[in-house]
DNA sequence: CCGGATCCCTTGTGATACTG
DNA sequence: CAGTATCACAAGGGATCCGG
């Protein structure tokens, strides 16, 4: 019913178990999608390089939203005991798994060019 | 570089037109996506039934951003000159292209069982 | 009686300045 | 360089109200 021709195979899940709801809860925000984006095109980047390649986002943000992805394991942080500091982020392999999603994503947004 | 297998195929595009960013500029709330998936799943909803099946979300959110995906063309809007008001949302055609999105991420979501 | 609009308050986010 | 501190504002939750 409804048009949907998918609705057989995307169902709710009883009560608070829904797969969609858990991966929206590690990475639904706008500025986690791009993080994320960044490093899965970039592979490793330094914390500078993340706060230059995504235009407006406010170093406060960036922390914010760093601690929590790699809280969930879904980004790796090395810290390199030098000075002036360095810090590295990149996706775990867990966080890899995603990249099904953001080719999806991508592919939406490619209709929406003309 | 950086062990992402498809960083062939994910590109940033160059200078904001990337893809990615492009969707998540129409769908990049948790809400939105949580909106979204309950249509595709049940085809037509009335407001009071979002409201209900989406436990948390406010009045006031639930409208702007029903409104919101209205104006992007993602979900239409059919009120029914009736007493008491009945008014029903659903996914467009167009927003029917965002359900390869949602099976990768329950895909993902369904990773995080064990 | 349903679909919102309005109000008030809390929480999240942006910009800028600043520090180890 | 990699963040934190601070302030101002926007977004969101919750209750209440109201027109059709």
């Amino acid at each position: 019913m409804g048009g949907c021709f998918l609705f057989t195979r995307l169902t709710r899940s009883p009560s608070k178990n829904c797969p969609i709801e858990a991966s929206l809860n590690l990475i639904g925000s706008k500025w986690s999608f791009l993080i994320i984006r960044e490093l899965m095109i970039d592979g490793t980047l330094r914390y500078s390089e993340i706060q230059r390649n995504l235009e407006g986002i406010s170093p406060r943000t960036l922390s914010a939203k760093l601690k929590l992805l790699e809280q969930s394991n879904i980004i790796s942080k090395k810290v390199y005991p030098e000075v002036p500091p360095r810090v590295e982020y990149s996706l775990t392999k867990f966080g890899e798994k995603l990249e099904p999603i953001f080719l999806e994503l991508k592919n939406f947004g490619l209709t929406l060019q003309n």
